[in-house]
RNA sequence: GUGCUUGUAGCUCAGCUGGAUAGAGCAACGGCCUUCUAAGCCGUGGGUCGGGGGUUCGAAUCCCUUCAAGCACGCCA
């Protein structure tokens, strides 16, 4: 069905076309005067110089064609030329219904359904995620959400980084603790233990001593390296050793990503890629894109466009190693073979920009991809402490992402049980509910692109807005259509009724306008402008809540009416809270 | 040094594809609970939109310039 905006402004269009101007004048917004009208129309001042015409004029030659409309109640031409509009109570209430009917709250799936692969979360095995991994997780989930919501195929990736300089780290210093363990014997011919040498709390031990001892210890170093440099050709004690750490970390990865509600459809990894790497270097090496320089393999990707030098993107370094940006151009291979994305979206640290850009052009340049598939990039600021610099435990450590978590629920629980004579059982759950609405919200109701900071004691409030703000509204609406149930009333059944006062229209409009919000909020993959445009409807509805008294109102058709309405109001909020990645509990 | 991004109320942020009086929340202050969750609602105060110039009937928004902060700039990922 059509946006609500089209609507408007394919009437306005006709307005103008009757009086003798363009259509394309007939362009429709939400006021920014809500005491003077609820839609504008400034396409009479954009026409003034082609008609040679005061705007007020061309202003009210239309409005004079709209004065008998179905559509708008009222519209008038203003001072300099605006066109205040009110739309039709009849005519929302309408297409409320439609929205209902429409089973997807009005809704177009996307006419051209495309494949895309979303990279995001990725963490690195071996390594307790931590709050740097907390918006590529929430961003991309949110992402991926709108993208199958708009009738897209979206595949998510959480691409593990198992493959670099961390790897030789480990199995070096587990070599050094535990000389003895059958992976680090040459000679050994017997099958390696099925159960790991390592629990994922001793692992996660194990990385930090590596990496310390490696920046003093030049020779555990190289050693390093050289374990590196042997996992990858494939020393059967070293692949046992990976293989332990691979399934050890990523079953932690995925009892954390849960905690989240991060799902991903693929757990693809660093290491998938290493297959496609020959190839794609002799192929770069024999189309004549690369080239050796200063020892290394690169290929040229500036342009004349650019404003500033972009270095050549390296293919190997001068050792003959691949690198980053190596495993980066080889995934794409790969992801083309499985799956002929049509675009390719990185959810990454913006820091990280100037590399995909360099992976992007070589990628095109060296025909990896067809011409036109997308590779985009969303690059995401960092996350702040209340001092504005990057966030740090009191000790001025790294957080850990479930300890950020467990303070969050515990948070959540103390203001819960303060508020509430909940039973303890409850509160934990919903405290959990309500605390990832809080980690979630707070992350996303921020720009993407922009570093944000994260307070505890802002996100988890109830005022104001919050996740738990929205969580709240939802509740409140669930409250009372289980009443209204236990009362005997059918919550499905009854009609809808036009708006009878300001805050009901008010609700009714927020709700009309809900397909074009989201249509541009995955265009422009920005959740924060769900969380915007939700937060404003949670804010219509608590004002229509506080001056209507919905279950003791006599008229029955009138309360059937506004069970309606509410139940699009909450359909409306889950659905918006969905793609943002939570879910709201039954009380709280 | 070069380039990118950001700068809006005391604090945290919207608004930026040009439109009317620049919006929220928090914090401060004042109202509203015999009645569906007061974790709510209503109201008051608070602004040289970093500075300066320009384009335009009209600029927080576009252009130029300047200041400040953050980030990135070939063998880490």
């Amino acid at each position: 069905m059509k946006k609500m905006m089209d609507l408007l402004a394919q009437e306005m269009s006709a307005a103008f076309e009757k009086a003798g101007y363009d259509a394309s004048y007939g362009k429709v917004t939400v006021s920014n005067r809500p005491d003077l009208c609820e839609y504008q129309c400034n396409g009479a001042m954009a026409g003034a110089k082609a008609y040679h015409k005061a705007p007020i004029m061309i202003a009210q030659d239309v409005v004079w064609h709209l004065a008998d409309s179905t559509v708008f109640s009222m519209a008038e031409a203003v001072k300099p030329g605006f066109i205040n509009l009110k739309v039709s109570g009849t005519f929302i209430c309408e297409y409320l219904k439609q929205m209902r009917e429409s089973g997807s709250l009005g809704v177009e799936k996307t006419e051209d359904p495309k494949t895309i692969v979303i990279d995001y979360g990725g963490p690195n095995v071996a390594k307790p995620l931590h709050v740097g991994h907390l918006r590529s997780a929430i961003i991309g989930e949110s992402i991926k959400r709108m993208g199958r919501f708009m009738g897209h195929k979206v595949i998510g990736d959480v691409h593990l980084g198992d493959w670099g300089l961390q790897m030789g780290l480990i199995i070096t210093q587990l070599r050094h603790q535990q000389p003895d363990l059958p992976y680090f014997d040459e000679n050994y011919q017997g099958e390696y233990p099925e159960d790991a040498p390592f629990t994922i709390g001793e692992l996660e031990e194990i990385y930090p001593a590596a990496s310390a001892r490696s920046k003093e210890d030049e020779a555990f170093r190289q050693e390093a390296l050289e374990a590196t440099h042997l996992l990858q050709e494939g020393r059967p004690g070293y692949r046992a050793l990976w293989n332990h750490i691979m399934n050890v970390s990523v079953a932690d990865l995925k009892k954390n990503y849960e905690k989240l509600d991060v799902t991903f459809d693929l757990w693809k990894k660093e290491s998938d890629a290493q297959p496609y790497i020959p190839a794609m270097v002799e192929k770069m090496k024999n189309e004549g894109y690369a080239y050796l320089d200063q020892g290394a393999l690169v290929v040229d990707v500036k342009e004349d466009s650019d404003t500033k030098e972009v270095p050549p993107c390296m293919i190997l370094k001068s050792d003959g190693a691949s690198l980053y940006t190596t495993t980066d151009l080889a995934t794409i291979v790969e992801r083309e073979e499985l799956f002929h994305p049509d675009e390719i979206l990185y959810v990454v640290d913006k820091r990280q920009e100037m590399h995909f850009i360099q992976v992007f052009r070589c990628a095109k340049k060296t025909g990896l991809l067809p011409e036109e598939t997308k590779l985009s990039f969303l690059g995401f600021g960092t996350m702040n402490g209340k001092d504005g610099k990057p966030f740090k435990t009191r000790e001025g450590g790294v957080m850990r992402l479930e300890h950020l978590i467990a303070d969050i629920n515990e948070e959540m629980f103390r203001k819960i049980v303060e508020n509430r004579s909940v039973r303890d059982k409850d509160a934990r759950e919903t405290a959990q509910i309500v605390g990832l609405s809080a980690i979630k919200y707070g992350d996303l109701s921020n720009q993407a692109t922009k570093d944000y900071v994260f307070d505890i004691d802002r996100f988890t409030s109830f005022e104001g807005n919050t996740g738990p703000y929205i969580l709240y509204t939802i509740v409140r609406i669930k409250s009372i259509l289980n009443r209204y149930v236990q009362d005997g009333g059918d919550p499905l059944t009854g009609e809808l009724l036009e708006a009878s006062g300001e805050s009901e229209k008010a609700l009714t409009l927020a709700l009309a306008g809900f397909s074009a919000m989201i249509e541009n909020a995955y265009e422009e993959k920005a959740p924060h402008k769900i969380c915007s445009y939700i937060y404003e409807l949670a804010n219509d509805f608590n004002r229509f809540y506080h001056e209507t008294k919905i279950l003791s109102e006599e008229n029955e058709k009138q309360k059937s009416s506004w069970i309606q309405l509410l139940n699009l109001t909450k359909e409306v909020l889950e659905t918006s809270i969905d793609l943002l990645g939570f879910s709201a509990p039954e009380r709280m």
